[in-house]
DNA sequence: TAGTTGTTTCTACGCAACGTAGAAAATGGA
DNA sequence: TCCATTTTCTACGTTGCGTAGAAACAACTA
């Protein structure tokens, strides 16, 4: 129960990125701004979602644990539950999880790192 | 483009487990059995797959990249493109691809990696 | 060569997730 | 009490997946 949709990922993005929690209206702003942007100077002619939609979004985030909405102030505020960064290793958790071979798993991932990441790792793992 | 039903995985666990290609009815029956020892004493009430429904999975999981088809022989015959622990693999690292603060991630990760394992990646990593 | 049988392809249905949003309800201020 | 803002409810279209019947196809036998 963990994969995001497109438009479930754009927002959970925005929520990584700022720091404070934030409105479905601003959300909903940042999103046409994200999408002008990607548009070019073509003109953002896409995407304008609905408050709702952006709402409904949320509410599926929240569902699944993603995202924490303070429900005492007005506009609702929402606010990531853990870091992408918190997020993302969880993924590669679950990843890793269902394997009967974790060794092996571990010997091909470690297999295709960057020799940059691969010297991150060894920092990270206290060198003996 | 990755993640896989339940079906689906439960072929590719075959096909990883086995070391030989396989056909669409030996699939089958396999299957059979898995879900006969599942259910335990109570007896297999619940799945004989149609062989029709096997192909489906199987075109599938074809056209993801997963299996390859002998279309010489008569029956056909199945196996997986890359073993388990590769496709693991990969999957981790679509997880951690997508990331822009891959060091944070891999530094959480780190973080909730039992002991034998983290022991593990050190060998790997071995400076050497 | 035509029938028979095993195999594959085509087509399709139901269900769940997701993008999307209107209609209606709720809430707080004028 | 009425209005504007915000949230909830409901819903529709699309896509992926489990599931399989019907039809096409290939190989073997009589």
């Amino acid at each position: 129960m963990a994969s995001l949709g497109e438009l479930e990922r754009a927002v959970m993005d925005l929520l990584w990125a700022g720091q404070e929690a934030a409105t479905a209206n601003k959300l909903r702003d940042l999103l046409a701004q994200d999408s002008a942007a990607t548009d070019g100077i073509a003109g953002h002619q896409g995407k304008d979602l609905a408050v709702t939609t952006v709402l409904t979004v949320l509410s599926r985030l929240e569902k699944k644990g993603l995202v924490e909405r303070e429900r005492g102030t007005r506009p609702h505020r929402y606010q990531a539950v853990s870091s992408r960064a918190d997020h993302t290793a969880d993924l590669m958790h679950e990843a890793l999880g269902s394997a009967p071979d974790r060794e092996a798993v571990l010997a091909r991932f470690i297999g295709s790192v960057s020799e940059s990441e691969a010297a991150t790792l060894r920092k990270l793992l206290g060198k003996n």
